[in-house]
DNA sequence: CTGCTAATTGAAAAACTTTTTCAATAAGGA
DNA sequence: TCCTTATTGAAAAAGTTTTTCAATTAGCAG
């Protein structure tokens, strides 16, 4: 089920707004900021309140077709999710987000933090950082020369 | 070595600021907010300008003496932190913050998500939530009732 | 112990981010 | 095509973080 057909089935309207933001979150490879949002629609000449990128974003998050991204500062911004539970790898240097599955990997670490705590996990907040292969090229390139 | 070494050592002064809020995180169990630590400082009669607290927690954070920890809405706070490099599981409900040791547990996981994507991993964030004893006991007696 | 100097703090303001409010607009069913 | 109600726009409020610069103070020298 795509995501019109899941705002539609929730009872929510497929406005110019919303549209235009997925769009933009569909073609992006970095998560954005909702300044950001604001600004490249802007510059494809459509005029977005910041305020209605605001509700939108919340929207999508809340209906889990866009999560929250962190960039390596660990400032906040939004990327299209494709799956349920996911987690992101995060270029240090130029931003690009993938996803990537499985926390089945991390049960074990789980497991072993519930035994030595005693605490009852029951979510978890995981990214990694580092270079994409396009990055680490790049700063191939500057150390030969 | 301790906080006050570290900081002489590294040519910070010992100022009274600095004293008042590890003074106040050495007592928490839980990760607080700039505003939460200007709050309390002031109910214990110690006026101590928003500003500073920023920048004192900015600088305890540069040299490690404290680290951000998420609390469940993801909003930052600041925790002390003992060893290095480290970790923490939040409790959902009282917010109460633990760190936990082992990056050694995500390297498989990182190891396949290397040879997945073709990133190069280079750091991580990883946080888990969940309930910590007391709380999952306060829930048992909820349903018992 | 006293004075000096540079690091540090305070206060005000600026810059930014996010939320709230309410009237105007528009999506989509009748 | 009309109606109803969800949604958006605009302004303002609320909240957070940073910047600036003068006043203060920690810690060393004497």
């Amino acid at each position: 089920m795509d995501w019109k057909a899941i705002l539609s089935q929730k009872g929510y309207r497929l406005s110019e707004p919303r549209k235009r933001i997925m769009e933009l979150l569909e073609k992006a490879e970095v998560a954005l900021s909702p300044q950001q949002i604001h600004q490249e629609l802007q510059q494809k000449a459509y005029e977005l309140g910041l305020v209605s990128v605001y509700r939108t974003l919340d929207l999508l998050t809340r209906l889990e077709l866009v999560s929250v991204v962190y960039d390596p500062q660990l400032n906040p911004g939004y990327r299209l999710s494709t799956t349920g539970h996911h987690h992101h790898i995060v270029c240090q240097e130029c931003h690009k987000a993938l996803e990537f599955s499985g926390s089945d990997d991390i049960n074990e670490l789980v497991q072993r933090v519930e035994a030595e705590t005693s605490f009852q996990v029951r979510d978890h907040l995981l990214q990694l950082f580092g270079l994409c292969p396009d990055c680490q090229q790049q700063n191939n390139k500057g150390k030969e020369i």
